[in-house]
DNA sequence: TCATTGCGCAACGATAGGGTTGCGGATACT
DNA sequence: AGTATCCGCAACCCTATCGTTGCGCAATGA
């Protein structure tokens, strides 16, 4: 339950940490693009966007096939979905009033702000 | 409303991209709790995790309030939903084939390869 | 009042991350 | 063939971050 995911969480939630990645993400999820054309956008070098892309690969969050001298980028939605579903746990887990106030109880405070 | 502070997705999501934090956001999920109560399952000081606290309420994950010497957190579920939310987004746009489709052709490629 | 507990801040060393340039391999163009 | 392009790797800085220790402050309890 809690150790489901093959890969670790922490590189693919601190890959969405960085704005230039996460921006790499977003122009993937409009559809697919090599890394010219993910790195054109960007005031850095190709080397430096080709590194995030490999970061991203890395993680699972994107995936790349050759394609003569391209490397076009997919986005691997299903790993996001994994992310997605890890925070969307502890929300369900939070909502779930019960054991909220059973803390609240072995605290020693009531829930009246 | 929604429209405040949407930059801090950086910190946030480098925040859950350390397994320390991500455990901490678990067990406030399940209810509020202190920081001794946070740090004692970790191996660490607990200035570390004092630290680690620090981080994640800078970046609004959760809150802290004072309650005589103690600084209860809890989890701030509006937040959490933020990130989900951008995921989210990211995965429907993916799913939306015809953008997909598009950039296919833009790039002028198709995917028999 | 004095000692203890809970917690945060500051400074330190060690490590990881992002950026750059330089280079080389593989593929396309002429 | 020769050249240009796309792309990744390796080396190098520079800065941010993790963990540590030491200290200090406020609240509790004797």
């Amino acid at each position: 339950m809690s150790t489901h995911l093959t890969p670790p969480l922490d590189e693919a939630f601190a890959a969405l940490g960085d704005g230039t990645r996460r921006a790499i993400v977003e122009r993937l999820a409009s559809g697919d693009a090599t890394v010219g054309e993910l790195a054109e956008p960007f005031a850095v070098t190709h080397q430096a966007i080709s590194r995030h892309i490999g970061i991203l690969r890395r993680c699972g969050l994107i995936e790349q096939r050759a394609d003569g001298r391209r490397r076009p980028c997919r986005l691997n939605v299903e790993r996001m979905g994994e992310l997605e579903g890890w925070i969307g746990e502890q929300r369900r887990q939070w909502a779930s009033r019960l054991d909220r106030l059973e803390t609240h109880v072995a605290s020693g405070q009531d829930d009246a702000r």
